[in-house]
This record gives C-alpha cells, structure tokens and sequence, in this order.
DNA sequence: CGCGGCTTTGATGTTCATCAAGTAAAGTGG
DNA sequence: CCACTTTACTTGATGAACATCAAAGCCGCG
C-alpha cells in the first residue's frame, strides 16, 4: 500500500461524471481537497470487516473483490468491482463499520474521500443525494441479481456463468487473462477448488473453452450460453 | 384486492415515523391525499416482475414474499417482510419495472403512495432523502446477509436458520404457525420441499422442535442455535 | 364427492465434497 | 541465486449429501 502524492485533480478526473457529476465548482474542490489515492498491490487488504468506515472510496484503476470473512468454513466471495466502481458504497449508509472485506485482485489504485466531507456533501446537495440512491440501488440489485442466478445452478451452469461474466461485464472479450485463483472462483460460486478445476478440465476438453494457465478463451460462446440457461 | 376507503390519515399513523418521520405537514397532507390502502388476500400477488414502478408501497398488516420468478426451475424466494417494511423500497430507484414480484402470504393490508408524488417530496426534502439511503442500505444489506448465510449451510443447518429466523425475527416468539408452505421453505433456502419435510420430521423425532401441523414449538433452542452455527 | 394442491415417506441414483497424493509455480531467506 | 517452503493447481477414488421419482394419505374447496 502507497499513498500516492501529488497526483490528478478531481476536475480533470474520468470518473467526475461518473460521480460527482452533480457538484457544484466549490463543492468539487471541498472533495479533492479531501481526498487520498491510494495504490495496493496484488493481494493486499484493503479493508477489513467490522472495522471502522472513515472514507468513501471508489476504484480507479485495477480489480478488487468484496468478501465475508469467515473463520470456520471458506471465505465468500460477494462480487468483484471493476474500475469506476464505488466499492465502500455498501453499507456506507446502513452501518459506521464495514460490513465486508476488500482486497485488491490486481494491482489497484483507490481514490478515497473522507467520509465527514463526503457525508457533509451530500447533506446539501439534493441531486447528488438522488444520484447516489439510484447507484447504490443498482449496485445492490446486481449482487442480489448474480447470487441468486448462482444459486439456482449446477456447478457446470455456475462455471459457464462465472466464464462469461468475466468475458461480456469485466473484460468485454472471449478471451482474457483470469484475474482470480480457481480458489477464488471457488469462493465466488460457492463450490470446491477441485471442482472449478474439474470442470474447467471438462469445458476444456469439450473444446468449449481453450486454457492455458490463466488465459482462457471461449471457443464456443454458443454452447457455453447453453450451458449456463440449462445448468 | 380490495381498496379500503375513508381509511386512516397518515397523520397518526404508526408508522409515520417509520418512514415519514422526517416530513413537513404540507408534505405529510400531500402523500396523504395520495395514497391508497389496499388489502390482500392470503395467496393474492401484489405486483409483478417486470411490471412498471407506480407506487411506493409499505406493509402495514400482514407478511408478503419478495421472490423471482422462474418458469424452467422452481421461483426463489428472496425475503420476507414484516409491518412496517418497505416492501417496493428495492429497485424503485435503479428501475421503474419492478424486478421481483410481491405477494401475500397472509392477508395483508398495503399502504401505496403515488409514485410520483413520492419522488416529488424526495427531490424537495433532503432529510427525507438521506433517511431513505439509510433504509434502503439496511434492507439491502439484511437481504445479503441471509442469503450467504444459507447459502454456505447445509440442509440442517439451513432448516435451523429459518426457524430462528422466523423465531426471532418475526414472531418473536419460540412457538408459531408457520405462516408458509414446505414448499416456499425449500423456494426461500434453496432446496427441495421433500428435504424440508425430512428435515423438520428428523428435529421433530429428537425433539428439538414439537410439530403440529402448521404450529411449530422450538423445544430445545439451545440444540438448535447449535445446529445453525455448525451446520 | 372428487379434483388439485399440500404433505409425507421410501427407494434410487446423481451430484458433489472430501480425502489423498502428486506436480508445478511462486515466494523467502541464507 | 539457489535451496527451501509454501501456495496454487491437478487428477483420481470414495462416500456423503442431496435431488429425483414414485406412491399414497390428507385437506380444503368448488
């Protein structure tokens, strides 16, 4: 983890829009005056659960995943954020603590506001209060909406999901390099490492998929989508 | 269905704090001109996946399901709400379809205010506003929770979860009718409702729970808080 | 009264987790 | 930089957990 100093000014940020679109010029500059970028490397803790929330965060650049800490089973994996993504936005409300884990999958660079600025923001500003409510309704409907899709599937079905919501929500291509362990996918679609391994094997064999260490690629989308409606 | 006229003003209702707590009393009388109370019958679907949003509704007598429909499995059951709760509260902001359909499980007495009214004080009241996020968050959050809590369980465990569940959360009692069949047991915890009976026929058999019929009597909470925990 | 939905139990087979054991890859310290 | 340790990956064998199928009793309702 390294605070990095000096860097870009939130107005001439790309994800302005994305964000903090609805502030105004005095407000913007009460942000970036506020504000920390952080880098993590592969693997480091972002943040812990049941610790103390002290800034909203979002992800600039790079892949971090959400998790359950739990000690007795494996932990669970509760989505994977991409950049642009807010990735403290849950719970932010609900709770002063953090509800769940973040760790960086790859090598991340977090933008972090202070919470008391971002808090007093929001307070006085109606449309950013609007603007977040629908964001985090969104962002909550897609956990709900993938876990329950797991859920109802076989593990071939939740491998064929998990393949192509890398392929068409991460990289937006069939072929990409895995940014997680099949430990991770594991943990993600709640089965057995052995059993993402296994298969994975099996679609590889199949000539579904092409593996080669990290890298897949799809070589069937079609048969894998039926795969995923039918498992 | 049935519309309830001349019903109560929402200036002494109980929940008006629940919800509206932080209304001025123009904005109190102009969602009170602008809602509906509506009752429900046992079984009676109150909205529908994929219909448009056009009211904000909140559960005042009565249990409803929150579910997705599945036509090639079985539907899933995501939550259960009690008086008082939100019951449109998820997706109101990030759709204006609804993505889970809503039913009675018991008679149920709805309150509904008009969309568009709704929204209207919501961009005028920013208190409003942020005790809303707040809400939505909770609800959110309570709704993942359970569902990694079943999730990682198993059958038994997740059978003593629900009995907890509806034990603590909603009848606050250790003895009650349950209020669903065996077969929206295996929808809301994800397996089959010849494994729902099973299971409950075995705590019954130990004498953990005391079965009659739709009565349920936890005996031995303390074997059953265990069983929850490790299994 | 009979039809359909809910409940229950048993038998059977499939799916999946667990255990074991080995290889490959990636850190780590001298 | 190389030996060493740890972590990730892989395959096979086994048994447990669970779904599916079948069949029958029960209850409420038109």
């Amino acid at each position: 983890m390294e605070v990095l100093h000096g860097v870009s000014n939130c107005k001439s940020c790309v994800y302005r829009d994305l964000m903090f679109g609805s502030l105004t010029a005095d407000e913007l500059i009460l942000i970036n005056r506020n504000k920390k970028e952080i880098k993590f490397n592969r693997g480091e803790v972002i943040s812990k659960q049941n610790k103390e929330i002290k800034e909203f965060m979002y992800l600039k650049k790079g892949l971090v995943k959400l998790y359950r800490n739990d000690v007795v089973h494996r932990d669970q994996i509760i989505s994977i954020s991409i950049p642009g993504d807010f990735i403290s936005l849950l719970s932010i409300f609900s709770n002063s603590y953090y509800k769940y884990s973040i760790a960086a999958i790859e090598e991340s660079i977090i933008c972090a506001v202070d919470i008391d600025v971002f808090r007093q923001v929001l307070r006085n500003n109606q449309a950013f209060g609007m603007d977040l409510l629908e964001k985090m309704s969104t962002i909550y409907d897609d956990i709900i909406d993938t876990k329950f899709n797991i859920s109802r599937r076989h593990l071939r079905g939740r491998i064929a999901y998990i393949l192509l919501y890398f392929a068409d929500h991460v990289y937006k291509n069939h072929q990409y390099d895995l940014p997680v362990s099949r430990r991770e996918i594991a943990e993600l679609i709640e089965m057995t490492t052995e059993n993402v391994i296994r298969t994975l094997s099996e679609f590889n064999k199949d000539n579904i998929i092409k593996i080669d260490g990290k890298n897949i690629k799809i070589s069937d989308p079609e048969r894998l989508k039926k795969i995923c409606q039918l498992g």
